[in-house]
DNA sequence: AGCCAAAGTGGAACGTGTTCCTATTTTAGA
DNA sequence: TCTAAAATAGGAACACGTTCCACTTTGGCT
């Protein structure tokens, strides 16, 4: 009776190859968070992050064909975790400014807990080009969906495309605001401030 | 009688030593942007830039510490460029939001008629971190500028915390927006309705 | 004019992202 | 079980940002 697993592995979500193949994968950003939580983007470097994943440095590029695609696939796994704890919790908050707000310094306070990790993805994120376009876009719809449902928490049908444009304007302020952050010119302090500022301008209803 | 200009320099505007140094520093800034230019960011390598300024690599580094300084001091040189040519001419538009939109949208018609410097200037002010922050603060200055001037035509004496918070979020919109299409993911037209959308949310009084 | 410190030259050298190549191992299918 | 194809290992090689060094030129001062 040999059970021996007939091919099947169509269960994947996103089939992503044989279960070794998933598991080299996480291996591998696992090692890319834990280099970048610890030293920043610098300290992801392609040779390390083969090492510490117990893989062929072509085997990396094989799997990521570049620091950047690494980084933001990273990116795209944390801020999945992040978005899928965000998903039971109600959010806190009378107002729609005052739960919209609480989300992001939520978020926020998450990233800057871990400044170098924070550092390392969203740099890699601003310096993404077209051909990572896909992996942004996925990062951008769960930040949206996030905000939305901030917006409205009791699953509202019509989104109106202010909304939509609101939420936009909303994670681009936060973006900016990050980046000041990462690259030393703006206090987290600053950092919540130009946000809420911003929350305000725009939900002032 | 000896003319020689008795160490006479202390006119410069900022003080940047001898006339061969304004004149190197020039040269390297031009080659820069030549360079930048016609085949972006990755175009601007070091050696080229000393190389078609006529200036050796050690040079180039004594006058600009990493490529990322040179880049965003080639924007600053630019931006003001830009910022004067705006400043007498008159804004066209009646409302507040119209002016912003015209200004943007003439701006940024501006940088995309030359795609690859765009490219190259954006990338490096994304990437830079604290030790530019000068020259970052500089700009971000201009472009404040530049935009409180649209919304106040007629020499305002008062701007409100609101005015420049607005300013401010309009900026990161900017910005972000000029990071989707420098990296290839919004198109110029994308780009421009982004901008629209988000200064007709904030300005819609 | 002659001297000295600062600025500039030319180029070697190093680190890291990326590419490439060959040998070996794993996997899927007959 | 056997075999061909795909995946991986291991590492050399290359490109470009950056650093460094020995030497030369420049410019201000006496």
């Amino acid at each position: 009776m040999g059970d021996r697993v007939s091919t099947a592995n169509s269960l994947a979500v996103d089939d992503l190859g044989s279960a070794a193949q998933r598991d080299r994968r996480k291996r591998i950003l696992d090692a890319t968070i834990q280099l970048a939580s610890q030293g920043g983007f610098d300290a992801v470097q392609m040779r390390a992050v083969a090492d510490r994943a117990d893989v062929a440095l072509g085997t990396l590029y094989r799997y990521f064909p570049s620091k950047i695609h690494l980084l933001v696939s990273a990116l795209q796994r944390e801020f999945e975790r992040t978005e899928a704890a965000t998903r039971d919790r109600p959010v806190e908050g009378e107002t729609t400014a005052d739960r919209v707000i609480s989300v992001l310094k939520g978020t926020t306070r998450g990233m800057q807990s871990d400044p170098q990790l924070t550092e390392a993805l969203t740099r890699a994120f601003m310096f993404a080009d077209a051909s990572v376009a896909a992996e942004i876009h996925q990062v951008g719809m769960l930040l949206t969906s996030m905000l939305t449902r901030a917006m409205y928490p009791e699953g509202h049908d019509e989104l109106t495309e202010e909304d939509v444009a609101i939420a936009r304007v909303i994670g681009d302020v936060w973006l900016s605001a990050l980046v000041g952050w990462v690259t030393g010119r703006t206090s987290a302090a600053e950092t919540g401030q130009q946000i809420e500022v911003a929350v305000k301008l725009l939900l002032r209803d």
